[in-house]
RNA sequence: GCCCAUAUAGCUCAGAGGUAGAGCACUUCCUUGGUAAGGAAGAGGUCGGCGGUUCAAGUCCGCCUAUGGGCUCCA
């Protein structure tokens, strides 16, 4: 029977220092095992015998918070020595060494007040304090070291045998920029060594997904220092990848209505600060003179849009009037957080602006969650959905904001979609709702956007004419259902750790003619699959059969044909499929045939 | 932008103060092979950039640039 470490009663998690009898016969028992609940009050603990390591090491240490995070635990703390990566063994080392000594883990409750003066030396914890709101505050003790902390622990350090710290990195005191940095220690713990052990293997795995390094394997894209950070560069196979995507995405979007149009990259100042853009993003811009004008370099398509729907007058009868772009724009984004594909300072957004009446932004921003739902499920991806609320920065009156608000959460409730909340998240002219992707390990990134706009048609007071010929002022929905090429590239990528599916690979066939005399046929085949837009490649290197096949399934291709005498003969080919390995014999007719309804079942 | 780390050949990486290395890729030649690496030779580097310490720096120090992990921000 495995040691009880705490309980659960009702929906809470009670340790044993803090069980009542009553909890302690009714509650339902945790045990030591890698459950979630088990992990929670495990990982708990290990931040502590952590944070306890770490005072040992470096007597000066004060501490902040160290809760338990989706990816493990941290502990966020301040010394006056500098610690790096090479630190956390010896970290490590004390801890094992700490919790080989099997302190008890106790619970004492004391009053604020007498807290207060207890760590009255300690100004970290004196801001803890201050945020709790509780006359009473309790204090965890396992040897000589004690922090203010409500639980729930495990009953001893004894327990604690495998935890690995994982990386140390830099965290703004309360998440403040413009506050103090502290250090902070990511770490994880299981209740077993396999589970360690099992946990440490999977990340390696995702690591290999990532699609920096897959993209580079592959040859799909590339940065460059002498360019400039955050710019990515397109190389062939990342080229002939997207413009397949852009390619059916643009029939998509024709299908359900919208018009393609465009707008130029760069604007007058001018118009930015009428649009709001200049006072609520403008440090996101980059600005530029042209003439001794000031010009900005759009981060943002909608102006552009608002011209098109503003330079004809529009019927009710017209709307909603959808407008799409492939859409470049430049967002100066902070050095740090620049990160592969996923975060650039030059992107492509699937970007449309749809004018619509109030009355219709319910069905408009359900048809758009139809569409991105029609895309998602065509490359199996899980999404969430977030709404996110007025930010600091932001145009507008209060009630145009509930109003906007409302309208997402009505559409979302109604259809009975599942959502979050992301308090202050919205953009500065509207509310909206973020269609976020996890990548290979876990980190979620915003993708498509739906945003309600009854802000920017004011400012560049915009109208359609209504049945009674009068002006009315219409909604503005932005929405991205992608997001960016760059960023949907990245994840699409990680996803299939490369092996695009048929219709998007950057090289969808490469044949293989065994020798010379082969060729011809070779040739042929390419021919007739370039003219069905597929792309082909010959491997017909002066290498060995057996390395020119290795070197096609490296490369990812969903498809290896090999030609020789026999498929010559009697022109049939020899087809390898990339995941089983299997060989198949069929006729050239069967196989063009084959491939037309690959791509003929790919339906955006 | 801030904290910590990293930067050596096209790619992956070794080299811890004393004459720059390996594998893969590339070029040439031999080999014409039936489903995951045939063989040989060759070419390729201002060790991210600038400055400093030293008789001597890829190696130590400083600054800059870029990258990675976070914080913050966002498609």
């Amino acid at each position: 029977m495995k040691d009880i470490i705490a309980f659960k009663f009702g929906n809470q998690l009670i340790d044993t220092q803090s069980a009542t009898d009553e909890i302690s016969k009714n509650g339902e028992a945790i045990f030591f095992d890698n459950s979630p609940e088990a992990l929670e009050v495990i990982r708990h603990s290990a931040a502590h015998l952590m944070a306890q390591a770490i005072k040992e090491l470096y007597p000066d240490a004060k501490f902040f918070v160290g809760p338990v995070v989706e990816e493990g635990f941290y502990y966020d703390f301040k010394t006056s020595t500098k610690i790096g990566e090479e630190d956390l063994k010896a970290i490590e080392k004390k801890m094992a060494q700490l919790a080989k000594k099997g302190y008890s883990i106790e619970k004492y409750t004391i009053s604020k007040d007498e807290a207060v003066s207890k760590f009255s030396g300690d100004e970290l914890k004196q801001l803890v304090l201050s945020n709790i709101p509780s006359d009473e505050v309790s204090i965890y003790r396992q040897g000589e070291f004690e922090d203010l902390c409500r639980g729930p622990h495990l009953p001893n350090t004894k327990y604690l045998k495998f935890v690995k710290l994982t990386k140390i990195a830099g965290a703004y005191l309360g998440g403040d920029e413009n506050s103090e940095m502290l250090t902070r220690i990511y770490g994880v713990a299981f209740a077993t060594k396999e589970a360690l052990k099992e946990h440490l293997h999977m990340l390696e795995e995702a690591e290999k997904r990532d699609h920096r390094k897959i993209g580079n394997q592959m040859g799909l894209f590339f940065f460059d220092d002498k360019v400039g950070a955050g710019l990515p560069i397109w190389l062939p196979a990342g080229g002939r990848l997207r413009a397949k995507l852009e390619s059916y995405l643009f029939k998509a979007h024709r299908k359900r209505g919208y018009q393609p149009v465009r707008g130029p990259e760069l604007l007058k100042s001018d118009l930015w600060k009428l649009s709001g853009h200049y006072q609520n993003y403008g440090e996101n811009i980059y600005f530029t003179s042209i003439d001794e004008q000031e010009y900005g370099i759009k981060p943002m398509n909608c102006l552009g849009h608002i011209k098109i729907f503003q330079h004809s007058l529009h019927s009710y009868r017209d709307l909603p009037l959808k407008f799409f772009e492939y859409g470049v724009v430049h967002r100066h984004e902070k050095s740090g957080v620049l990160h592969g594909l996923f975060r650039v300072r030059e992107f492509t957004q699937d970007d449309a602006h749809i004018f619509c009446r109030e009355d219709q932004i319910k069905s408009e921003v359900i048809e758009v969650l139809n569409f991105v739902d029609t895309i998602m499920k065509i490359f199996d991806f899980e999404y969430s959905l977030e709404i996110s609320t007025r930010p600091e920065k932001y145009i507008g009156s209060d009630e145009i904001w509930e109003t906007a608000t409302q309208s997402l959460k009505e559409a979302l409730l109604e259809n009975g979609i599942q959502f979050d909340i992301d308090e202050g998240g919205g953009a500065f002219y509207g509310p909206k709702i973020d269609i976020k992707i996890r990548d290979s390990i876990g980190r979620k990134w915003q993708c498509g956007t739906i945003q309600v706009d009854f802000n920017l048609p004011e400012r560049f007071d915009i109208t359609y004419i209504d049945e009674e010929n009068k002006r009315v002022r219409p909604v503005m929905i932005h929405r991205a259902i992608l997001g960016s090429f760059e960023r949907f590239i990245g994840i699409l990528t990680e996803h299939y750790a490369g092996e695009f599916p048929f219709f998007l690979a950057p090289t969808q066939i490469v044949i293989i003619p065994i020798k010379e005399g082969h060729q011809p046929y070779a040739q042929e085949l390419a021919k007739k699959l370039v003219d069905m837009e597929v792309d082909v490649e010959i491997y017909d290197q002066n290498e060995s059969l057996n390395k020119r096949i290795r070197t096609a399934e490296k490369s990812r291709v969903p498809m290896i044909v090999v030609l020789g005498d026999r498929e010559v003969e009697n022109r049939t080919i020899a087809l390898r499929d990339r995941r089983e390995r299997t060989k198949s014999n069929i006729t050239e007719k069967e196989f063009l045939e084959l491939i037309k309804e690959k791509l003929d079942e790919v339906e955006f």
